[in-house]
RNA sequence: GUCCCCGUAGUUCAACGGAUAGAACAAGGGUUUCCUAAACCUUAGAUACAGGUUCGAUUCCUGUCGGGGACGCCA
């Protein structure tokens, strides 16, 4: 039931190569790809295999080809493939297949014909990751959405995903936070709104430290004190805590993601001393110059760049505490693979300390998914420091205002909650949908704009999709209830079921490379099939087998419509 | 100096070695007795450069140019 159309003409084809006159020349081991048709006029889909298989019996691809077909059986599912080209295989559904299909789709409400993964497994998501004591910038959005979608996607898939927020609760800067809760805070400011008032005695610190060298003294023994376990120095580190998750949390509301943990950096503290003890026991860490590294003399690449995991100071650093999260995950939280939603630039940092566990032994599958540079008008990377950068709290609010602008211009007579609440569904969507649409490494600069534009290839235009399926239902009165077989006329239902049906094939793909973008695509394309459809196809017009066959594939797109967008972090609304 | 990522219509983005390189925005033309026109139809427009690998290259390899980034005591 859950095989996908690409894999039942697979196996048939697969099955037809042993019985083909070159049967004996075939390489050990060969298996023969179908994907969807680049093109439609080519057919639904598409195989290379005789062009490749052409080469290692020394014969012409297209006669290949030919004694392929002439071995294929259709069966209920394909017309005779016709070879094109250079010796394309192509297969085009029989009418009868795409119905049945339909049928399926629509009796598999929970997962739209997605097959589950063979093994599930456990997986630690690591994103967003945000420092507490500054609030999020533009910069946050991409680990902080892409992640979101990759462990929606893998949880539909049905593996067991574990979002931990690992949050950097413990660095240098609370140094001088410190210095400034003592010296500079403005307690009114605090309590009315906490994040702010820590960013601006943070920058303020900052700024002085530039030509301070005494102040730059005085942080680095606020932050002493407090990792030797000061008194006040943690009950302000806490505090400081609490409200930056008060902060960060509204955030997430706002943006409809959730964690499972918020294990952050001070959470592994004790187990750095004893790891680095453990790394050099097994001589996997050496010192040098007082510090405490680990080398790479096998790896050209890295036979200079070494990592340091204490400093000489005996200070532990970033990697150690990554390594530490690494053993953590794996032995406490039974991670099968670990997921690493972090910028481009945290490459070199990634590939040392994947080695490192490695070395240690450690078998668990860690991947680095990296994502491009939002950047400055400037063409340079954004910088929370240079104090220029655009929250992410306004860019949401921005969003949500631009939306309400244009739900009000079409639809005056809607409450204003209902406006709203529309508004923020839209505006919130297509900031999800601007960078999920993308592919994740390449850079942008940051534009207005660009993210928050609501025509053409945007959220709305998906949703307005979904909102066309439930005003059928809505002027019938009444949902969706399937009533005998579907038959399908028209070229536009045909094109739109076949779609609906690719779904299938499209969501695990994701995973193969970390590709949201891929989904989002399928999710535009099966828009644009439901918009023509709606132009050509009038639905409660009709009567009988046709009428209902239109209104499953109205129900039918708005589950998969539905469901897809729920998988890329957005929602749906009933109207617009 | 070493290494990594990127270079596609005027602009913003697609195309996990496949056929005639897709969209959207901007520009031009059209569609509303019909379920939401935030829609549909339609015109024009691009792979930085030079080699190589192969049946086939935007994609892989080498080099050049251009942009961004990383590299022993920040995270």
């Amino acid at each position: 039931m859950s095989a996908t159309i690409a894999d039942i003409l697979a196996a048939r084809l697969n099955k037809a190569l042993p019985e083909s006159p070159f049967a004996a020349d075939l390489p050990e081991g060969f298996v023969a790809q179908v994907d969807q048709a680049q093109n439609r006029q080519f057919g639904d889909y598409q195989s290379n295999a005789a062009m490749i298989l052409a080469k290692q019996v020394k014969r012409n691809p297209r006669e290949v080809a030919a004694a392929i077909i002439e071995a294929f059986d259709g069966g209920e599912v394909s017309e005779a493939p016709e070879i094109a080209g250079p010796g394309f295989i192509n297969f085009r559904l029989k009418t009868t297949f795409l119905e049945e299909k339909l049928s399926q789709l629509l009796a598999d409400e929970e997962k739209l014909g997605v097959p589950v993964a063979e093994k599930p497994l456990t997986i630690v998501a690591d994103f967003s990751a945000p420092n507490v004591a500054k609030p999020m910038h533009v910069g946050h959005i991409r680990s902080t959405i892409i992640g979101d979608s990759l462990t929606r996607i893998a949880d539909f898939l049905g593996h067991e995903v574990i979002a931990d927020n690992h949050i950097g609760d413990w660095g240098t800067q609370f140094g001088m936070i410190l210095w400034g809760w003592k010296n500079l805070l403005n307690e009114e400011a605090l309590e009315s709104d906490p994040i702010p008032e820590l960013l601006r005695i943070y920058r303020e610190v900052n700024a002085r430290t530039k030509d301070d060298e005494s102040l730059r003294e005085d942080c680095k023994n606020e932050l002493v004190e407090l990792q030797g376990g000061n008194e006040e120095n943690l009950a302000i580190w806490e505090r400081c805590i609490d409200l930056s998750k008060i902060g960060l949390q509204k955030i997430y509301d706002r943006l409809d993601i959730n964690f499972d943990l918020w294990l952050g950096e001070s959470f592994y503290n004790d187990r750095l001393a004893p790891l680095v003890e453990s790394l050099l026991a097994a001589a996997i860490a050496e010192e040098s110059d007082g510090a405490i590294c680990v080398f790479f003399p096998d790896e050209k690449q890295l036979a200079d760049k070494p990592a340091l995991i204490r400093k000489s100071d005996g200070g532990f650093l970033y990697a150690t505490t990554d390594l530490a999260t690494i053993d953590y995950r794996i032995e406490e939280l039974k991670a099968d693979a670990i997921w690493y939603v972090v910028g481009a630039p945290q490459q070199l940092h990634f590939d040392q300390i994947f080695r490192i566990a490695k070395q240690r032994g450690q078998k668990a599958d860690l991947q680095f998914i990296p994502f491009g540079s939002i950047l400055g008008k400037d063409r340079k990377m954004l910088r929370t420091r240079s104090g220029d950068t655009v929250q992410l709290a306004d860019v949401l609010d921005e969003a949500v205002e631009r939306a309400l602008k244009i739900v009000d211009e079409k639809n005056p007579d809607f409450s204003d909650e209902e406006k709203q609440e529309i508004a923020e569904i839209i505006g919130i969507g297509s900031v999800k949908y601007a960078e999920l649409s993308q592919y994740r490494m390449t850079d942008y600069i940051f534009d207005w704009d660009t993210m928050l534009a609501l025509k053409g290839n945007t959220a709305p235009y998906l949703i307005n999709a979904y909102v066309r399926t439930r005003a059928i239902f809505r002027k019938l009165g009444s949902d969706f209830v399937k009533e005998g077989e579907p038959t399908l006329t028209a070229d536009a239902e045909k094109d739109l079921t076949l779609k609906l049906a690719q779904f299938a094939e499209t969501v695990p793909a994701v995973l193969s490379d970390f590709r949201p973008n891929t989904l989002a695509t399928y999710l535009y394309e099966l828009a644009v099939a439901y918009h023509r459809f709606w132009e050509a196809c009038p639905v409660l017009k009709e009567e009988g087998a046709v009428r209902e066959t239109r209104l499953a594939l109205c129900e039918l797109t708005g589950r998969v419509l539905r469901c897809g967008l729920g998988l890329l972090g957005i929602r749906t609304t009933e109207k617009m």
